[in-house]
DNA sequence: TGTACATCAGTGAACGCGCGTTCACTGATGTAC
DNA sequence: TGTACATCAGTGAACGCGCGTTCACTGATGTAC
């Protein structure tokens, strides 16, 4: 939907189209994994033939780039909607856990196992770039806490990351802790680590959502 | 190695071939990800024909079980290693990192994107377990925070994954925080997205590892 | 409004490939007497 | 020590499959006069 203006009756078909073929893509990574998405099962599946698919995509991999980017615009788009609501840390947290649970082998496109050797668009980083804009605006409106932390020395004389961002060191690190501690509660509830422990993954996460703001 | 006894000179070369083929998958997976292991692949790397494998692995799957086995399995005996030469959590994030820097490929192979049907053999549960204990170990023998953390009382009344460990809640806290924790911070690392990023991902891991013992 | 032309979505056949896996077999290695 | 037999590693052919991708093509849709 992002970016299709779709004038005239055949672009328009052309998006819905790309929509459709992407909608059964994801399907396909939701069933079997990324490294399962077959151009010629997703024509089999909209009733098409093989070759039809490539009047809509140059080939395979330009369609999971596609998808990638698709990911991170997806998640940049939940963020920017939760920051305008108020800047908490909290609220990002929680918005973050919800986005992933809406769809885990999304979030393990983008965060989960690289493929050696594949290069990300340039495209998707200036979109992670935005992500971490918004987490160290939530960061730097937060209160630092009374002591610094260790990282703080090393970070604020390794800032190119944050680009003009002027947050402050604490902020700094607090956003990157944010990123790394959330990431590691989720990636393991969401790849199965917890199931049969029997403790609830929700309070673990919403621990260490509070851990950002307590020091 | 482990658990190959090879009284006769035949059981000698079955598990030394056996080796050589895994020796060859690991290649395969650090050169292009689990999902790419190929049967045929391996044969030719061998020098021997496709179905010659058979004879030492039911298949595909048997083999990539074997291989996560035996992942499983290095890091138990690497931090029961870094365990005995004293119990600090500080040791063993350490040689958590050092594993895990040793082929980033075989700790995702453990803790990366898990494929969507696939069920872990009990077998590897029961080392996760292992590792988990030397975890708790660690945690029970540093002394408690001042101040309880708000996941203590959850834990308190779901700690079956503790099993017959005698923790207190305080060190069940810990163990799991210094899981979340220390994976967020090194597969984050390990999938390249610090990359270009210009602050050193070591200290990120240590401030980390810091954080596990001063609240 | 109607006709001539250009655009473009989709088809079906084909190419070459590599995959996992089975099967009947050969030949070497080990075992028993 | 030598012979008869059993075990088992490895081969080569074959099966069926699905993959990505190309190509020349048909037929429908849109555009220009």
């Amino acid at each position: 939907m992002a970016g299709s203006e779709a004038r005239t009756p055949r672009e328009r078909y052309r998006a819905q189209v790309r929509e459709e073929i992407k909608k059964h893509a994801w399907e396909q990574i939701a069933t079997a994994g990324a490294s399962a998405i077959s151009l010629n099962a997703i024509a089999k599946q909209i009733g098409v033939s093989g070759p039809a698919l490539y009047r809509y995509f140059a080939g395979r991999d330009e369609l999971i780039t596609e998808l990638i980017r698709d990911a991170y615009r997806s998640l940049a788009d939940t963020f920017r909607t939760r920051a305008a609501a108020g800047t908490d840390l909290a609220g990002l947290a929680y918005a973050l856990r919800q986005w992933a649970l809406d769809d885990p082998q999304r979030y393990f496109l983008v965060f989960g196992t690289p493929v050696p050797g594949y290069r990300a668009p340039e495209d998707t980083t200036r979109i992670a770039s935005e992500i971490m804009a918004v987490i160290l605006d939530a960061c730097a409106a937060e209160q630092p806490p009374a002591t610094p932390l260790p990282l703080d020395t090393h970070l604020a004389g390794h800032r190119s990351w944050a680009g003009e961002h002027q947050a402050p060191p604490s902020a700094l690190s607090r956003a990157l802790t944010f990123w790394t501690r959330l990431h590691g509660a989720l990636s393991l509830e969401l790849a199965g680590h917890f199931t049969g422990m029997g403790f609830d993954a929700a309070e673990l996460y919403a621990a260490e959502t509070g851990s950002l703001s307590n020091g």
